[in-house]
DNA sequence: TGCAAAATAGCACGACCGTTCGTATTATTT
DNA sequence: AAATAATACGAACGGTCGTGCTATTTTGCA
């Protein structure tokens, strides 16, 4: 099974699918572009500001005087401050993806592409360190609040880490890890390392924080590598 | 060094000594403790409140519902909401003293100190798979937002990291793991582990999660247990 | 160039927020 | 029992929030 560039792209929910209206004047091309030029405009201030101050921080009003624009305007191209919510969220899958994971693709598939895609992730987060992560701060925001936004966040966060593990999949049997070595173990003490990276760099400043991660990496390989003892 | 009971406690602020006054009273003794009660009654409810909806959204009316008092009644005891969230906190650290370390200072030093530090902690977070853990929740939200909240915060979590770092020393001088083990990266990787545990269970709901965090810590464990290949 | 439609602005609303203030009630001490 | 301090209440303030309505402006096409 490979990973194929639209295997990391969620399934579209029903009811994402049934919203957005832009995604319509996009494929019929009639409607007039300078809304949707402004909405995605929009969309990134959007995130921007949603990486410091979370989906939850996200205010319309906010929004609008860094787009130097009325509430009203900037509340017209969502129809709800959720709708805004969940653009930002896949405005932000986009970028992950196209940051992340296309460039592994080039790659050979096995070790290569696992070490690639945990430097991707880990170059990306040092970024975060200083802006922040929503796949991390909408995790604590909405992780008792059911509704369209959680079910978005938890989607793109699942596809990505499915990515991850079907990576490490295939290095097992393209024979670069042990026949033993479970992907999903694996994949967890990964995920593991880079939440513990941007907890304490994020939050405590520990300045040893990205080499740490690095090491513990080289741990997770050298323990399901080729010939590793089978421990659980 | 040994790990004293005090030495998870910690050092207080000068901000956070300088705002109290309810501290001068208890100092002194004199006062009725009848505004204490319910003071202290008021931050418990206020802690299992922020559980669940995080210090940023803890509302003081929403808390004096719940302790069927008024809003000013509730606001009085803290002068404050950046107090309250304060107190919460203090209680928290308590509560994690108590459950977490506290128990583990009657087994031997070493490796045994470490596997129930470990095995607390996991437990904890195991309950708070359901409620929600301040730790985290609260990293999340004051991550950029300086100030005593944050800083009550950061202390709360750096002392009980360094316990936990610690305690891994004195298994490493007590010649449980190897005498090469880094402390740091140790505590760092279990760490980790933890926080993929809160993620994974709580806000994507998977399953195996407790079994892969256990599994996790063998590993490791593994790794830097006595003989072990030094790798970085 | 004119006209329908899309995009944006302006304004108002109800709800909730933390906080302040004056006052009433209750505890504690004298 | 009187004096005094601690505690709680209720109303109100200024502010921000999301959202709904109605104008007004701008845009794209015939």
């Amino acid at each position: 099974m490979p990973i194929s560039p639209t295997s990391l792209v969620p399934r579209k929910s029903p009811a994402a699918a049934t919203r957005v209206g832009a995604r319509v004047a996009v494929s019929e091309g009639r409607v007039s572009h300078k809304g949707q030029q402004t909405k995605a405009a929009i969309v990134g201030a959007a995130l921007q500001l949603a990486t410091q101050v979370g989906l939850e921080g996200l205010s319309i009003g906010a929004l609008a005087d860094v787009m130097h624009m009325s509430k009203s305007g900037v509340f017209a191209h969502f129809g709800s401050r959720e709708e805004l919510q969940i653009s930002v969220i896949r405005e932000y899958f986009r970028q992950f993806e196209q940051e992340v994971f296309y460039p592994v693709l080039k790659l050979p598939r096995g070790l290569p592409r696992v070490e690639a895609l945990f430097s991707n992730w880990m170059k990306r987060v040092a970024v975060e360190i200083h802006s922040g992560c929503i796949f991390i701060s909408g995790a604590v925001e909405f992780d008792d609040r059911p509704g369209a936004v959680r079910d978005a966040l938890a989607s793109s966060v699942k596809t990505w880490l499915d990515a991850m593990y079907r990576a490490v999949m295939q290095a097992k049997h393209e024979g670069h890890l042990d026949a033993n070595a479970d992907g999903h173990q694996m994949a967890f003490e990964i995920h593991g390392l880079i939440l513990a990276l941007h907890y304490e760099a994020r939050f405590l400043n520990n300045p040893g924080s990205l080499t740490r991660a690095h090491t513990g990496f080289a741990h997770i390989l050298a323990r399901y590598g080729r010939g590793a003892t089978p421990l659980a």
